[in-house]
DNA sequence: CGGGACGTTGACTCAAATCAATAACCGTGG
DNA sequence: CCACGGTTATTGATTTGAGTCAACGTCCCG
């Protein structure tokens, strides 16, 4: 139905794409808007129609921006199939990667206080979008409350799950930030209702590789140690997780042992609680 | 006119200096907020006392937790003075710092669609928030529209700073990364109307480097080697920034030349540009 | 005074950036 | 059809930046 190309070998059947509408993504924004652009079911169901024409669907063909950084912002977009990679991009044509937007997350909302997009944003696949413009934004939270309200629960999403992000690069080296970054991209699969362990990687080493702050052969090695370990299985950009719960385990592994800091000058009960777990951990695991 | 504490034994009583209102702040959703806390300007304006009800200030002493990570999330939290750590604590007791939180900063908004808060906030000073509880949040923004609008600006402000910090933490060299935190701290002073040249850093260095995703010893380092090029002058958690403009355009240094990237398969024009500014740019500034 | 947290600096080691070579793939066009 | 340039992915060799361990000084608080 949806990308008669891929042409994949591996990981195929299933619709890797990530497209098809969840109908287990029980009332996201996506849901709600979709519901409003075409209206499907109810179509009596006293949605005003001004409401309808607030949205607008959008195709954005594989490696088309849909947003420019530094240009002027008109809409608010809501991805509705696809996916997007947002990145900014300094003066000297240098970029970085900052999050890849799937179904349900909200693109351009970090212009609405400027006048200019602060990040660009473009498809990696092709794509669609709901569309509001920002004038017609607040009649549509008006007229329609449940918008709001899934508006407000997809911006809070949004922002813990930057903060999850800055988990990933946070992280000590670079194969713990590779098993961070997959197995969080397995739970978001998983929220939409596809499968956790097996799915397709829909930008390049490159861009994981800016996303992830390190160089794209350390990924390309991550992947190659990842796999040899048994966790994966991984063929270009088609991943299987073998060890979900193994994987799981390998992402918490820091290299210093967490000191019991205390979170100011608070003093606290004990000191006490030192040596976890140590060690490389990925030395055991290894079939050698 | 600002820090007459200075030299002060570390955040003890008198409110370090991060307070003060900004009269600067033009129309923030903390001095709105302000408005509807004290009745300042205009008691008889129209505001619905009910809407004054539901915005109640607090006070944080230095070292105390506003929220826990894990706990039942009951409130949105506006900073109205002070400083607070953002962190998510993970099981075996690591902290990974996210964020620094200054007046207009909103925090728990990302606890709005979960019960329990996934990150934790503890003050570095002696701080006050405003606080609405979530069930008072809905009435609240029908009943001011203002602070509606100004809640959605916070939080467009809140994404797209969080953006920052991921390419703050994206960059090559720990000296960069210094250098972008500080230069992104100086900008927010500015826009409260405080010095962005003179400061004092609230946190300590292991958060620092935790933030930034460094060794302390690193941060340490960083910030000698910054100061013996001259671009800063360091005395513990004093700061004085010497050469904002050498500041910023050493902050731009990318270790590997910019690559002509084009965005996906897309060809354009030229391939040319190559060889921008390399070389280690800080081995010329030293005053050797 | 001693304990504790913090900050700085040095020495050593190692993980990852860098440089480089190869292979596979894609669309284009002879 | 295959050859061609272009892009991407993998792997290897080498170098270096930063993590780690450790020592030391400071300040604060009890």
């Amino acid at each position: 139905m949806n990308h008669p190309h891929d042409s994949a070998p591996a990981a195929h059947g299933t619709t890797a794409s990530s497209g098809d509408f969840s109908p287990a993504g029980r009332g996201s924004v996506a849901d709600l808007l979709h519901v409003l652009a075409t209206g499907a079911p109810s179509p009596s169901s006293g949605l005003p129609t001004a409401a309808r024409r607030a949205v607008c669907l959008r195709r954005v063909p594989a490696g088309r921006y849909l947003m420019h950084a530094g240009a002027p912002s008109e809409a608010l977009y809501v991805v509705r199939t696809g996916t997007f990679k947002i990145a900014h991009t300094d003066e000297e044509g240098y970029e970085q990667v900052l999050a890849f937007a799937a179904r349900g997350a909200l693109l351009a909302y970090d212009a609405l206080c400027m006048k200019h997009h602060p990040t660009s944003a473009v498809a990696l696949e092709d794509s669609t979008v709901f569309g509001i413009l920002w004038s017609d934004l607040d009649g549509l939270c008006r007229q329609v409350p449940d918008f709001e309200r899934e508006l407000h629960r997809a911006l809070s999403l949004a922002l813990s799950q930057t903060h999850d992000l800055l988990d990933i690069m946070a992280a000590v080296s670079s194969e713990v930030r590779l098993a961070r970054f997959l197995l969080r991209h397995s739970g978001q699969l998983a929220a939409r209702g596809q499968s956790p362990r097996r799915f397709v990687l829909r930008m390049g080493r490159r861009d994981l590789a800016s996303m992830l702050g390190v160089a794209h052969e350390t990924v390309s090695r991550a992947f190659t140690t990842l796999a040899t370990a048994g966790l994966l299985q991984v063929n270009d950009r088609h991943v299987e997780i073998l060890d979900l719960e193994g994987l799981r385990t390998f992402s918490r592994s820091t290299r210093r042992p967490p000191e019991d800091v205390s979170p100011f000058n608070t003093r606290r009960s004990g000191p006490a609680r030192r040596a976890a777990a140590r060690a490389s951990p990925l030395a055991a695991p290894l079939p050698g």
